[in-house]
DNA sequence: GCCGTTTTCGGCCCGACTGTTTTCAGTCG
């Protein structure tokens, strides 16, 4: 069975949380969390790496012992020495380290002196006013606990978009090998580009006695099967992951399209339109009494109830619908119109590679420009730039450009926000930047008042350009921090700045509706990958998917212009 | 556990913040 890079670097966090409760040594633990995000940001699979024989101690982190646990893992589909730590201690360990406020420590005390292994023990003992009497705990600590427990339960079991990438892939080139097999696609929230994905529908189109839902159900990562059909069936994979696929007729593939990518909303809306012209839709297609009068494709359901084709990020019945009857359809920015990148690390900071070889690697992605924005000093932990630092890395970059041929490396800065809304670097060394990304990394929990302000200080700031990941929500991991957008977007229009929308598939910050809210209020947004590696840089597209859920179009995304056209739109009055 | 090397072991991002203490451990980024 294909071992995805996924799982590879989930087995060794999994392992670095467990030895970091046991009290192993830091550095070793480390090693363990750098590995598993050196083979998740590989462009290609460790798996193929191993068959075809390439040296994986050649990567980054990875050196001789690593290497053979990759290829263990490879090959054997488990890692020994994962099963020998899960043996000696409680394997659910690992979910009380991701509360907030609760590390190794606390979980090791948890463990030692309640005997707690489980959310569920936690919650009792937490009930029951027991975490209070530990050392080291307090009232607070354990309010905070029951809290994010309270919260965790109303989140349904979904993964990141960029979870179900890997599998989506592996599962659709499975497919597609199946003789027989003519369309296939993957719908459902997986086409809207949302966020988060509950499961995966997979829509096929196949001529008579196709094998595909047979060799479906035996696909080798199916870890059991849900539900067996000639038109559906239901598995859940070895990851925890359920799949749905679904096999209809040609004459029936736009219909059961539009139904199966949802969301439930727009159907529904689109059905009683056409209830409204006494047509009946379903996923089979339009009918007319029992007459299938529509249904090949999504255009021609749309067309059979007066509408354009609708995107499927749009369709979310969020005022798409309306806009399709008025003809005012946005014209979706695609990943084409990008022109650069304007969030960008380099190992001066926390990022991986060398200046040049962010460079090398943006121009060959076709891109006219790449903005080093490095983080400042205030996050030393990242080995911040201090203004000494800065001004070396602007003469680096100068030279650099001196260099390169129809391509621009931008100077700038990921300068943070101190509380009181100044910036972690004076004016001086700020003006000998193309601009700035400033974003907050520090005192999530202002009130709203205080931290709306905090940031709208910091947009007095003549040097301020770009706020960087806009609410510092992590998906399904941190709340947003507590502010106005409303306030900001005017204060940001007002003064000429701009919103970033952040392309870290763990942040996809800010979320759509802020998106579609900038648009409205006349902010633009600058799309930016905040890679922290050259592989980085193609988490463009997850970006563009936001955008796209947030309605933006070209013109409303900075970074679709040439440097020339941008550098007049930086250049605050 | 990795890395670099003065080649065989020492260093590995560390300061701010919080809630707990009463001088600091634990967590966070």
């Amino acid at each position: 069975m294909p071992v995805h890079n996924t799982d590879i670097a989930t087995c060794f966090n999994t392992l670095a949380d467990l030895l970091e409760i046991e009290g192993a040594n830091t550095f070793r633990v480390r090693a363990y969390r750098n590995a598993a995000r050196t083979i998740a940001g590989l462009p290609q699979r460790a798996a193929d790496m191993v068959a075809e024989g390439e040296e994986l101690s050649s990567l980054p982190g990875i050196g001789k012992d690593l290497a053979e646990k990759v290829a263990e893992i490879v090959t054997t589909g488990k890692l020994q020495l994962l099963q020998e730590v899960q043996s000696r201690t409680l394997p659910e360990l690992t979910t009380l380290l991701h509360l907030p406020g609760v590390g190794p420590k606390r979980v090791q005390a948890l463990h030692q002196e309640l005997g707690i292994g489980s959310l569920e023990e936690l919650e009792k003992a937490a009930r029951k006013g027991k975490l209070r009497q530990l050392p080291g705990f307090g009232k607070q600590t354990e309010q905070r606990i029951l809290e994010a427990l309270e919260q965790q339960k109303g989140q349904a079991q979904r993964i990141k978009l960029i979870a179900a990438e890997e599998p989506a892939r592996a599962l659709e080139t499975y497919l597609q090998g199946v003789k027989g097999v003519q369309e296939l696609v993957i719908a459902g929230s997986y086409r809207r580009r949302q966020e988060t994905i509950g499961d995966l529908d997979i829509l096929v189109t196949c001529k008579k006695d196709c094998q595909v839902m047979e060799r479906f159900v035996n696909y080798e990562e199916v870890h059991h099967v849900m539900a067996r059909g000639t038109t559906r069936s239901t598995v859940v994979l070895q990851s925890g992951l359920q799949v749905d696929l679904r096999v209809v007729p040609q004459v029936s593939y736009g219909a059961a399209l539009h139904y199966f990518t949802g969301s439930k909303a727009h159907s529904i809306a689109v059905r009683k339109l056409g209830q409204n012209k006494q047509l009946k839709i379903n996923e089979y297609g339009v009918f007319r009494g029992n007459k299938r009068i529509a249904g090949r494709s999504e255009e021609e359901v749309y067309a059979q109830v007066d509408l354009p084709y609708i995107e499927p990020e749009l369709r979310e019945a969020q005022g798409e619908i309306e806009a399709a009857q008025h003809h005012k359809l946005p014209t979706l920015v695609t990943l084409e119109d990008i022109r650069g990148d304007l969030h960008a690390h380099t190992n001066a900071t926390d990022g991986r590679n060398r200046l040049e070889e962010m460079a090398q690697a943006a121009q060959a992605k076709g891109y006219q420009y790449l903005a080093i924005t490095d983080h400042s000093q205030r996050l030393s932990m990242t080995n911040g730039l201090d203004a000494k630092r800065l001004a070396q890395q602007i003469d680096a970059i100068d030279r650099l450009n001196a260099k390169l041929n129809g391509f621009v490396l931008l100077k700038a800065i990921e300068v943070d926000i101190l509380e009181d809304g100044s910036l972690d670097l004076p004016d001086d060394i700020l003006k000998a930047l193309d601009f700035t990304v400033c974003s907050v990394h520090s005192k999530f929990q202002l009130s709203q008042q205080r931290q709306t302000e905090r940031i709208m200080r910091a947009m007095d700031n003549p040097y301020f350009t770009i706020l960087g990941h806009p609410t510092g929500r992590l998906i399904q991991e941190r709340a947003p921090y507590d502010v106005n957008m409303e306030r900001l977007l005017q204060a940001a229009r007002q003064r000429g700045c701009f919103l970033e929308l952040n392309a870290q598939p763990a942040r996809l910050d800010p979320p759509a509706m802020y998106c579609k809210m900038a648009k409205e209020m006349g902010v633009k947004m600058a799309i930016a990958s905040d890679a922290h590696s050259v592989n980085d840089l193609d988490l463009m597209r997850f970006g563009i998917g936001q955008a796209r859920r947030g309605w933006l179009e070209a013109d409303d995304v900075i970074n679709t212009r040439n440097w020339n056209a941008l550098q007049k739109l930086l250049t605050r009055q």
